[in-house]
DNA sequence: GACGTAAGCTTACGCTGTAAGCAAGTTTGC
DNA sequence: GCAAACTTGCTTACAGCGTAAGCTTACGTC
């Protein structure tokens, strides 16, 4: 056994996992893949980490905890969108994690922080318990979904236009006569074709405020 | 070979192949299995289907066919409502569909139609063709995110009271400060703890709703 | 009857996650 | 100083996956 070479642990297995998933999205993740990458045995592996579930919810750990929080939330709807946009940039740098985020139940530490983070915000701006929960609920909701569909969307936003006169006369019947008209609008540069994720988290944020503001207040006593 | 067992065809592998999924999942759908179901061997299947993605394909549009719509939109806030819960009683009774539908690009005739007639009911409430466009994407994000996060999460609205009280424990210490009392104030019964789908799907209309009567109004020419 | 075609079967390849057991190096207890 | 215990990594193996390639059998048409 050449001990030239840095042992493995748990850290530097999850590291290597992070930077296998980050090059070659979820397929490239697999056991002897990742063993190959760190010069040893997939086998090898096991003695660091359970299994390879425990490898996806720490590389999902790492990629959470990337996610940027302000120290103290300040103004509420101002944290609150930035919270969105902070995911969402930090997810498109990992767009494998999403699909993963999603598929399982998710409570490492770095989660928590971020949802602990949030629901203090809503309260310090006057929610109540109730409505801050459905609140971080609506917005990851939205944000979760937006960035899949986002993430698994072929075209850049900047191929918009290309694409739609490219493919308009796959709509040419009238079977879909809207979505033949707006893809002819795309083509034509009427509209650039794709809402940026405070569109909707405006929205919601708005909505949300207005709710506060007509609920009877129900805080629970000190 | 026995003539006695019915013939296969495309159809008939499609719909094995449904029941095959929401009986067992996406893991209960290889196609050995699939081909036992149809007591045939796996290779067989492919004289009638290009290759699994085919059989991916063609089941969910299946699902996406099952989505109830209007004949006419009627008013567009009610269909929209419609529209987004009729989505997500649908994949309740496919929970292993929205991952699926979110990974892949979906253009079945199915999907086109469903965002055809939405696309119709936002331009005939006098949207233009940017905000209908906005505001589909962003329905869809939210109806999308909404039911992915609901079906991936293990605990019944019913149980989460008592699911709340029997892991307060986990959330002690003082680091997440917020959950715990939220915690707490499910595990008490104070709140129900879920939003129903039309709780972040009204916000976003009331909103798209005012963006429509304050947008200058930029209609195409006829 | 011959022949083309279609349906289904058999075999095989390279891939997956991981259980079981083994070999070698390191640490600990006396 | 030395043996026992523990840790680390490797080897082998198994059951499963999607599907390429080639084969057998049955049927329709001339």
């Amino acid at each position: 056994m050449p001990t030239s070479r840095a042992p493995l642990s748990t850290r530097r297995v999850l590291q290597a996992a992070l930077s296998l998933a980050d090059s070659g999205g979820t397929d490239a993740l697999t056991m002897r893949h990742l063993g190959r990458h760190l010069g040893v045995e997939a086998m090898s592996l096991y003695r660091h980490v359970a299994n390879k579930d425990a490898v996806l919810d720490g590389i999902l750990d790492m990629v959470v905890s990337e996610i940027d929080l302000p120290e103290r939330p300040g103004d509420w709807k101002a944290a609150m969108r930035h919270r969105g946009v902070a995911a969402f940039r930090v997810f498109s740098l990992h767009p494998w994690a999403p699909p993963l985020l999603m598929s399982r139940t998710n409570t490492g530490p770095s989660m928590l922080r971020y949802i602990d983070f949030t629901l203090g915000a809503l309260r310090g701006a006057g929610f109540s318990w109730r409505l801050a929960d459905y609140a971080w609920n609506t917005m990851d909701s939205y944000v979760y979904g937006y960035t899949l569909r986002r993430l698994a969307f072929p075209i850049a936003p900047a191929d918009y236009a290309e694409t739609a006169s490219a493919h308009q006369h796959l709509l040419a019947g009238d079977r879909y006569p809207h979505m033949a008209e707006l893809t002819r609008q795309v083509a034509e540069g009427h509209h650039p074709g794709d809402p940026d994720i405070t569109f909707g988290l405006d929205l919601i944020l708005d909505g949300l405020e207005r709710l506060r503001d007509t609920e009877p207040t129900d805080l629970t006593p000190p």
